[in-house]
DNA sequence: CGATCCCGCCACATT
DNA sequence: AATGTGGCGGGATCG
């Protein structure tokens, strides 16, 4: 329009005969000027007047030439439009004399106004964000530059990070088609899922040479590259993406910074990422050398990047406050989770995403993964396969063509972003856990679980257990709780440190001195435990420890990465897991393992089909991580029981660990009668009127309790009537898990149902029992019901509260099934009440984005002040058309 | 003065 | 060769 108008108004505002009221030029922006005969002049394609003047106006207008300097004298013009003068009044105002003009121009340009986000916002506003299915909108780089008043590379810098994200695919050469962020949830579990392969393998990396942070903030990148090069690792790089795309000149660093980029949010515990670190790990992945220019320049791109992310509302700016000083950093504000769609990805798990065919098998019964239709592979989908059906970027010619490869790609190899990566988070995860120690909210914070908020889940000042999402290992308790945990070697030591209960290991039940009551019962299929335990004091022995566990079976995820093992879906948890502990401790990377990475995802999301998101939600971590309740952890630490049991869990766990173990276990329980064990929780806990019942037909190490790290335990759970069973403490039946029994297929149960638990968040206060024994809790009736496929629904069966909670696992299924979106509403209200997600642990708040409610104070004030800094593209416009106006 | 990041040159890719 | 893309970094502006 504004182009338009302007031919128009050029032309037949022969602006030296009419003098122009200058009273009304004010509004008029430059344009005219150009127009203005004198610049004309100066302009070769001034033409007389004519009819056809306006048509050539735009013919030119059009012609890069013409693009540019138009632009240029327009891109004032933009924000008046946007803002101001948007309006026809400008036309009115038609002539401008050029003092008037200057005066405007000096007014308008404000650096700001020009900035890229606020481009991208006016960009974004011109398309929906979740546009139609059916009606495709395509993009013209022209058109756009034009109508906003920029350059044509100005565009470009957002489409290609909007391209990154599929929210726009190219068609062809100067056209782009939108596709709105239908697909972007997918296209961040992707990205996610892929980070964390990253993560993962850095763990690995790390574990095995050093620890030691001096990775941190890449001032070893070399040599972390060199060895990363060494590093078997994961070769991702598939021919697919990687070579193409590294090929193709220089490969869209754009694109893949982009992705990049918001993959260190998406692993990152705390979802905030410096840009230095960023900028190291970008660079390190890229380069050997580190040249300082090269670190700038790195530097600039990302904030181009960060400022379109920015105008997506997926990051803001905040500033971390390390021991140096303060940092510019930006944190994930975006969806963290991707339940819904999540489910795919753990399906997915990266292991499996290599492998395009494979993909999902597992997932199969996951709606979501038929209707994926984008799930990246990496390769794969990302090149060939787009999400994006339509756009694919090269339309004319050959898919091997490097535009393609743009798409493509997220994750090629980079083990050195990987590390980076972890690097990178451990860094943040230090510094965050630094600021939030300092101000720690409450001893218990909810996690903010973004779509989970629903939940009504108040923050259980006792205990509350912060559930974490299944694919996030349930962190440690930073502050020291003491666990061990689940290395076998350390089996008994329950400690009792703090107040651990008394657990005996041969005696059916542990007594906690809490008043809230949590029934554990029923073997647990999985192991999910993630025995990330953090010991009080000891990160480096739970490292130790995890990592002695986990690194077989790190080797192996390794090895399935490479080979795309299509059944190593688990993978999510253990990055999960890792990441938590990078977060927790400053150590690099004590992964703690994953309890089952590999295993688990099958017999739980195979079985569950779309329940796997209901284990996110439903993990509860009992975390005292939070900063504010270190107190709290202590007692929690109380839960020693669960270190006692992790440990004897994991003692006989350890050997099904192994996913084939497990899938046996799932297998055998399916088959086998199980007696229906529950888990209790009192309302008491936070949840203000719910108690769950968890039957926990899991396999046996399925349910660790680590005292403090809250070995996570997927148990199927039923909502009960706090009044119910208000007086019940905890009982676990650690022996419960090998129960042949359990009809119901463990894996269909669990999957459907499955909850980890992590007893360290739970409040001092809350009594736990742990019965080796199994429990029987009377209301819910076992079903018999083994079929695999349906493992969801077998809680209905159960009784009425029961049916709730299943009714919430069913509907997860469905979530998973298809719609992204109300999945994950669906899930997270469903889940949500029963399993305590909302409530996290400080530390895990970073995942949520709700950021204020955990965050420190301190770190809130200073994230405002950021934030209204960062804030700018908005607040910029709001300044601009403020003051504009004059 | 450091943080941001606009601007546009210019190389490489595609047509 | 023309045009599309986009890496890249100087240097201006902001705070």
């Amino acid at each position: 329009e504004n182009i338009f108008d302007r031919s128009r108004m050029a032309p037949k505002t022969p602006i030296k005969n009419e003098p122009v009221d200058l009273s009304k030029q004010k509004g008029c922006t430059p344009e005219r000027i150009p127009i203005t005969p004198v610049k004309l002049v100066d302009r070769p394609q001034p033409d007389p007047w004519t009819p056809t003047a306006n048509l050539k106006m735009l013919v030119s207008a059009a012609s890069p030439d013409m693009r540019d300097r138009e632009k240029k004298k327009e891109l004032f013009r933009p924000i008046e439009n946007s803002e101001q003068s948007d309006t026809p009044d400008s036309l009115q105002y038609d002539m401008v004399d050029d003092n008037t003009v200057d005066e405007f121009e000096k007014q308008r340009p404000s650096r700001k106004q020009k900035s890229l986000g606020l481009l991208c916002q006016k960009f974004l506003a011109r398309y929906p964000s979740y546009p139609l299915s059916t009606e495709k909108t395509t993009i013209s780089l022209d058109e756009v530059a034009s109508i906003l008043g920029v350059e044509r590379r100005r565009i470009y810098d957002i489409v290609n990070v909007l391209e990154s994200l599929h929210l726009v695919s190219r068609v062809a050469k100067n056209q782009y088609c939108w596709h709105g962020r239908h697909n972007l949830s997918q296209t961040l579990k992707t990205l996610q899922e892929a980070g964390e392969l990253q993560y993962g393998e850095l763990m690995t990396f790390f574990q095995h040479k050093e620890q030691d942070l001096e990775y941190k903030f890449g001032e070893r990148k070399k040599e972390t590259i060199a060895d990363s090069q060494d590093r078997p690792l994961l070769d991702f790089s598939e021919p697919d993406c990687t070579s193409a795309s590294a090929n193709s000149r220089k490969d869209k660093s754009l694109r893949i910074m982009s992705q990049k980029f918001v993959m260190l949010f998406l692993v990152s515990k705390t979802k905030i990422v410096t840009l230095d670190i960023a900028a190291k790990i970008l660079i390190e992945e890229t380069q050997d050398t580190v040249d300082h220019s090269k670190f700038k320049t790195k530097v600039r791109r990302l904030y181009d990047i960060a400022n379109v992310l920015t105008s997506l509302g997926l990051i803001k700016k905040v500033h971390v406050t390390e021991e140096r000083g303060r940092k510019p950093a930006f944190k994930w504000i975006g969806p963290v989770e991707f339940p819904g769609k999540t489910d795919e990805l753990r399906g997915h798990s990266p292991t499996s995403d290599p492998l395009p065919g494979t993909q999902r098998g597992a997932c199969a019964p996951c709606q979501i993964c038929a209707t994926g239709k984008q799930r990246f592979t990496r390769h794969a989908s990302f090149n060939g396969t787009q999400p994006c059906e339509g756009a694919r970027r090269k339309v004319s010619s050959e898919p091997n063509s490097p535009h393609q490869e743009r798409q493509a790609c997220i994750v090629n190899s980079n083990e050195y972003c990987s590390k980076m990566i972890n690097l990178a988070a451990v860094c943040r995860q230090k510094i965050e856990e630094d600021t939030r120690n300092s101000s720690i909210t409450s001893p218990l914070s909810l996690l903010p679980v973004p779509g989970d908020s629903d939940f009504c889940v108040n923050p259980l000042p006792q205990a509350v257990l912060p559930v974490v999402q299944a694919d996030v290992p349930s962190l440690s308790l930073p502050n020291g709780i003491s666990s061990q945990a689940l290395h076998p070697s350390t089996p008994a030591a329950s400690k009792t440190e703090n107040g651990k209960p008394t657990l005996l290991p041969n005696q059916p039940l542990l007594c906690f001195p809490s008043s809230s009551l949590f029934m554990l019962c029923g073997g647990l299929q999985e192991n999910n435990l993630r025995e990330t335990l953090p010991t009080t004091g000891d990160v480096g022995n739970r490292r130790a420890e995890a990592q002695a566990t986990i690194s077989p079976a790190a080797c192996q995820k390794r090895s399935s990465h490479k080979c795309a093992l299509p059944s190593a879906p688990v993978d999510d948890e253990e990055p999960a897991a890792k990441k938590q502990t990078m977060e927790q401790s400053d150590v690099p990377l004590s992964l703690v393992v994953p309890k089952k990475p590999f295993e688990s995802p099958k017999a739980e999301y195979t079985p569950g089909s779309g329940c796997t998101s209901a284990e996110h939600l439903e993990d509860f971590h009992l975390d005292l991580a939070s900063p504010a309740a270190p107190e709290a952890a202590d007692k929690e630490s109380t839960k020693p029981l669960d270190s006692q049991e992790q440990e004897k869990w994991s003692q006989n766990k350890h050997p099904d660990e192994p996913s084939p173990g497990k899938e046996h276990i799932s297998k055998e329980n399916a088959n086998q009668p199980f007696l229906p064990q529950y888990l209790y929780v009192q309302p008491t806990a936070g949840l203000s009127s719910f108690n769950f019942l968890f039957s926990a037909n899991q396999a046996p190490g399925a349910v660790s309790l680590a005292a403090s790290q809250l070995p996570s335990l997927s148990i199927p759970c039923v909502v009960v009537p706090s009044a119910a069973l208000a007086s019940f403490p905890l009982i676990c039946s650690p022996t419960i898990t090998t129960n042949p029994l359990s009809p119901v297929p463990d894996g269909s149960f669990s999957a459907a149902t499955s909850m980890n638990f992590s007893m360290s968040g739970l409040a001092s206060t809350t009594p736990v029992f742990i019965g080796t024994t199994a429990v029987v809790t009377p209301k819910v009736s076992p079903t018999p019901s083994v079929d695999p496929q349906q493992p969801a629904h077998p809680a209905l069966h159960l009784s009425p509260m029961l049916t709730r909670s299943c009714s919430a696992v069913k509907l997860d299924s469905p979530v998973c099934m298809g719609h992204p979106v109300t999945l994950l509403k669906l899930q997270q209200p469903s889940s949500t009440p029963l399993t305590p997600k909302s409530i996290r642990p400080a530390r895990h708040e970073a995942f949520f984005k709700t950021p204020r409610s955990l965050g420190d104070p301190a770190a809130w004030k200073k994230n405002e002040g950021n934030q209204t800094r960062n804030a700018s593209s908005v607040q910029r416009r709001l300044e601009i058309s403020s003051t504009s106006p004059d």
